[in-house]
DNA sequence: TTGTAAGCGTTATCAC
DNA sequence: GTGATAACGCTTACAA
């Protein structure tokens, strides 16, 4: 069924047609209501490509996600889609690697899709750097600041990573710990660095000096490699009492090998970790931590985004806090232990 | 940069260069190797849309995902992506709503994509029985068996589930439990029904009664749904001494829910899940659970596919074996503990 | 208010 | 082997 078919049909011609699909002005309420009811009676449905090579440009929003298997961005993109209504812009999400360069991709798609703008769930800074000066469309990043990257056409929307970790940090000191072991990312990772930088100012406020050699594992963001890190602590000798994890995977891994390793958690050591992931609700003990707001991290790009779309404001860099949510892996330092555990 | 410039540029025809660019013969090896090089040269794209315009068709796979935050489909999704070279096949994905008609949505992408197959990650029968017909289009129905839908071109890749709570049951059984829970879902859910059968043969062979009324409840797939159950199950009048739940995000939620009633996993209740995620490698104590071969499910679903496009193959009905893993939360049943927890 | 027609970037069918 | 050219379905001046 073409627009041609739907015009014979009708009696009208195709721009009429065209003209009453695409709800443009100059047409008499009569035909409207006539087209409108014969394309309703065939479900009819306009030829995207034909439109869009016509347009020079679909009506889309893309979706470049970092990482397939990510609870985080699984709920973020969830929730960016309930936000952007489907039918007003259809989004197209494509999955990178882990490790790949998701603006290269995005640049790719663009020539391919031309789409209306871009979403990106996950970023790496140096990636933006280099190749972001190829993409003229207005794009937000999302869990990465895009603040002090020289471009008209980046908005972003971040978590106060920083400030999140300082209150980890913060909270763990309260609860008397001092020996406190960050399972981190490698720097390569800005969010990684960002977090770091936190637990850092945290621990200068508090006068705490801080071994990174002994006290920092740069891990993967995975189970594994948070249950791994805490064998490499282990294996430096046990000194710290609590363990902050950069995130919930890492965390929930670390606790299991905390236990494995006949260390029971919050008692004999307190961990946190970062995201808020629903799972950390039902593990055991449950897990503390620094919980994203992933809707209205979703609503603001959503609004920003679809702001620089339609009206071409200026890009906006907004920082979301996070919640705390202090559950039951973390506890009180029991001075007798520590002295036990620092022997 | 279109392909005209590209063919002033290089002082070939358009004809020539699109020749080229898809590799077909009666091109000369210099020719060939000319425009090669000047396509690379400006990192040259064709334009999908008017490439697809002319060929009334795209050569991407749609995939429709029911439910977007889901570690399995998210498993699922990336082994595919794997399997399917991205560039062979574009993958277009499309999550839609648990209870939206997964089959229906596909209908509307299938006319405004035009793709060369689809892959449905969960689906629901009744649907199809009442929208496929609309599809022409090679399709691979994945978790679902399309064995007994009567359709030429619809093939279907699933785990053994009936087996596989048979086996979950038998397990359970051999370890001395006679009183098991079932956390499942409700009939209108395919694979709720199926596993309840394998569960219910199960019971039979082993001539235990199982009343529903007392030791199923009918949940959704998530975490909070199966802390629910057991509290649900609990407020009945605890005399299960095993759970059997029909997804691990449904156990996890059991587990906890256990826990804090008070009771230990598995000295005082043994749970089993079903999917074999990740996450149940890292909880205390680790899941027992079936786990669904998601490499070999991506694997057959890929090759089926490819296979049904390329070479207008029939489809296949292929069901793959799950993996028991009985990790530490089953249990042998402590005689003692039943009479008091019979009591 | 409506109709006509050019043209978007490709591919495919011709003729050469 | 190569080059012209029609056609794919649509939007959008411009003409009526």
């Amino acid at each position: 069924m073409t627009i041609k078919e739907l015009a014979a049909q009708t009696g009208y011609s195709v721009g009429t047609v065209s003209r009453v699909l695409n709800n443009h002005p100059n047409v008499s309420e009569k035909t409207r209501r006539a087209v409108l009811a014969a394309a309703e009676a065939c479900s009819f449905q306009l030829n995207a490509n034909a439109k869009q090579l016509k347009q020079q440009r679909s009506n889309t929003i893309l979706v470049v996600v970092k990482g397939s298997s990510n609870e985080l961005f699984g709920n973020l993109l969830e929730a960016i889609q309930a936000k952007i209504s489907r039918t007003a812009y259809p989004l197209v999400v494509d999955y990178v690697d882990e490790d790949a360069n998701a603006v290269e991709r995005a640049v790719q798609l663009c020539r391919e899709k031309k789409p209306l703008g871009i979403i990106f769930l996950g970023g790496n800074r140096q990636n933006f750097l280099s190749d972001f000066v190829q993409i003229e469309l207005p794009s937000v990043l999302v869990t990465n600041s895009g603040l002090d990257l020289p471009f008209e056409n980046l908005s972003s929307v971040t978590s106060d990573d920083r400030k999140a970790c300082e209150a980890a940090i913060d909270h763990l000191v309260e609860l008397g710990h001092r020996r406190i072991a960050i399972i981190g990312g490698g720097m390569g990772s800005d969010i990684a660095r960002l977090r770091y930088e936190g637990c850092l100012l945290a621990f200068d406020r508090h006068h705490i000096p801080f071994d990174a050699q002994r006290d920092y594992v740069a891990v993967r963001f995975s189970y594994a490699d948070g249950y791994r890190a805490v064998k490499t602590l282990l294996a430096r000798g046990r000194q710290f009492t609590a363990v902050f994890a950069i995130s919930d995977v890492m965390a929930i891994g670390a606790v299991r090998a905390l236990q494995d390793s006949g260390l029971r958690v919050p008692e004999d050591v307190s961990v946190i970790g970062f995201d808020g992931l629903n799972i950390g609700e039902y593990t055991v003990p449950r897990l503390a931590t620094l919980c994203q707001r992933v809707d209205e991290l979703a609503g603001r790009c959503a609004d920003i985004l679809i702001d620089q779309i339609e009206h071409g404001v200026a890009p906006r860099h907004e920082t979301i806090p996070c919640t705390a949510a202090w559950k039951e892996s973390v506890g009180p330092l029991d001075p007798a232990k520590t002295a036990g555990g620092q022997d």
